[in-house]
RNA sequence: GGUCCGGUAGCUCAGCUGGAUAGAGCAUCAGCCUUCUAAGCUGAGGGUCAUUGGUUCGAAUCCAAUCCGGAUCACCA
């Protein structure tokens, strides 16, 4: 090893470490060192500030299947940046104004009577999007109704009396008229009360929430700084642009010529505040890869005003969910709803856990909980075992498996070395060296693995570095527990070694599995 | 068309700062419950790493070209 470093590396080295004759003393005083550590794992401070961003929905819809993937990601990546030794701030953005808030809100007039989310008995933020849904087939039937009139298509789209009404109200809207501001403000409240039950279900949260109606005024500020700068020109009209083409990029447009801040413009904003009001070193935005370009664009304009920290801003693109049939599409009513999954995702749990009948004894409460755990836990884990960078397909059909590499295997590892340790108390005590299996070793030496695997997905902002380390923890150690007994040791140093083990093992798994936002249950 | 991303087993994915026989899970097949929870364990079959060329002692990994798929290039957000 010494004299060929650069032959050894990854797994290789682990490889090689099996099967080189290393004393087993070493291999105790390896174990001892490790346990000793209560920190293990985690790292000490590094002062920096961390800000990360996610989930960012629309008021117009509930939450689908691709939100989850990113609230999953954000919160993981935070939890990671944060066991690296960072100060992490989570923070939202969330979309409440703008033309798609409108579509409800006059969808919501023209149909609902009066209905509420209560009186109707249904979740605020799907009430609200049913309304969006109201208005698109609305809208599609003028439109043909003035296609069949003689109007050709494009003018038919435009001049629909139900559009024209909505663009109406977005003008009114932005001029601050009462009652369109008093419909807003009840829609939205419906809204966030649906969002807090998703969010709270799903164990999503945030240090702080920005709305984009109060963040959209701050473009005009940055577009007025950067003209005096000369970042940006004024045309003729009085739109003003930003000239890209050096940095191979177009020319963008950062407010309209009516003066209004455009979805960029807010961005920058958004930016500035972040920084001045939490002081952060890095921001990390969470935002799907079809806005790579968005992004690119938001960092270079961000250069070119000398934000402080234009540097460090940093977009953690996301692929895309799709379904064996293609691209979620609303339209053609092929989104997975949120809550849906996760309400079948915790009933497929129940299903299972009666089929087993090994929890006949837990009470009504102490079942519910240990079905969200394993619900959820199938679910997070299933979104962020793959590299977030790359798209993925999710089978509704197929639903979520609970065997193999899921949150459920390692779940019930984590419970079945409960149950022995709960049976064979464990107590630390110096010990003689036992001569130590293979499989005794494996278990080892993945333990130590740990913390390079967290470092490794704090710099990688990759959660599934984790998810698969621990599966592979987990697997490893089953493998050991299957082929000898730990009650029945054949000595009672092998006992204690292999309790010891047990107790460590159990330690990692409850860790990494928090870091993805994943409960353990005591049993299952 | 420009830019960016991807193509590895029937399916879903690891591996990609070059290095040992390309690995998991699911699915298929064959075994293992008087013994710490079988949501588990052991084993088998299954690969032209999209294609072609290049660099190298050595390429799934690096480079180039081609093919296929996706994203994006709005006075939408």
């Amino acid at each position: 090893l010494q004299d060929h470093p650069d032959l050894f590396t990854g797994f290789n080295i682990i490889k090689g470490f099996l099967n080189l004759d290393i004393a087993d003393q070493y291999w105790h005083e390896l174990l001892q060192a490790k346990y000793a550590d209560e920190q293990y794992g985690l790292q000490p401070s590094t002062g920096k500030k961390v800000m990360v961003e996610y989930s960012s929905p629309n008021t117009n819809k509930p939450l689908h299947l691709g939100h989850l993937r990113n609230n999953f990601l954000g919160w993981s990546v935070a939890a990671i940046l944060e066991a690296n030794g960072n100060k992490v701030f989570k923070s939202c953005i969330v979309n409440d104004r703008g033309i798609h808030i409108c579509k409800s809100m006059i969808a919501w007039q023209m149909f609902a009577d009066g209905a509420t989310p209560k009186s109707t008995q249904t979740k605020g933020d799907h009430f609200v999007g049913d309304y969006y849904v109201k208005f698109n087939d609305e809208y599609k039937r003028q439109v043909l109704e003035l296609k069949e009139g003689g109007m050709p298509e494009k003018e038919a789209e435009k001049q629909a009396p139900i559009m024209l009404a909505t663009q109406q109200m977005l003008q009114d809207w932005e001029a601050g008229k009462p009652e369109v501001m008093a419909l807003w403000t009840k829609m939205n409240s419906w809204v966030y009360e649906g969002f807090d039950i998703t969010y709270k279900k799903i164990g999503s949260d945030f240090d702080k929430t920005y709305y984009e109606s109060n963040t959209y005024l701050l473009g005009k500020k940055t577009v007025e700084e950067g003209l005096a700068k000369g970042v940006f020109e004024q045309e003729a009209d009085n739109s003003v642009w930003i000239d890209l083409t050096a940095d191979g990029l177009d020319r963008k447009i950062v407010q309209r010529k009516d003066g209004t801040s455009v979805y960029i413009t807010q961005d920058i904003g958004l930016a500035q505040q972040k920084y001045q009001e939490y002081g952060i070193d890095e921001s990390i935005y969470v935002i799907g890869d079809e806005q790579n370009y968005h992004m690119k664009v938001l960092k270079l304009i961000a250069e070119k005003l000398q934000l402080p920290n234009a540097q460090n801003i940093y977009h953690l693109s996301y692929g895309m969910v799709e379904l064996p049939s293609g691209k979620m599409k609303s339209r053609e009513g092929t989104v997975v709803d949120a809550d849906d999954l996760v309400d079948e995702m915790i009933s497929t749990a129940r299903q299972h856990t009666e089929e087993l009948g090994k929890v006949k004894d837990f009470t009504e409460p102490e079942l519910a909980e240990l079905y969200n755990t394993l619900g959820l836990g199938a679910m997070k884990f299933y979104l962020l075992r793959v590299d977030p960078k790359k798209k993925m397909i999710f089978n509704p059909e197929e639903s979520i498996d609970f065997h193999g590499f899921t949150g459920p295997f390692v779940q019930y590892t984590y419970a079945r070395i409960r149950s022995i340790l709960r049976k064979e108390p464990f107590e630390v005590k110096a010990m003689e060296a036992t001569p130590l299996l293979k499989l005794e070793k494996e278990i080892i030496v993945t333990l130590e693995q740990f913390e390079s695997a967290l470092q490794q997905a704090a710099k990688e902002l990759n959660p599934s570095v984790i998810a698969i380390y621990i599966f592979n923890l987990a697997r490893t150690f089953n493998s050991f527990y299957t082929a000898h007994s730990i009650g029945n040791a054949e000595t009672p140093e092998k006992k204690q070694l292999r309790l010891q083990l047990a107790v460590m093992t159990s330690n990692v798994i409850k860790k990494g599995m928090q870091l993805l936002g994943i409960q353990v249950p005591e049993r299952m």
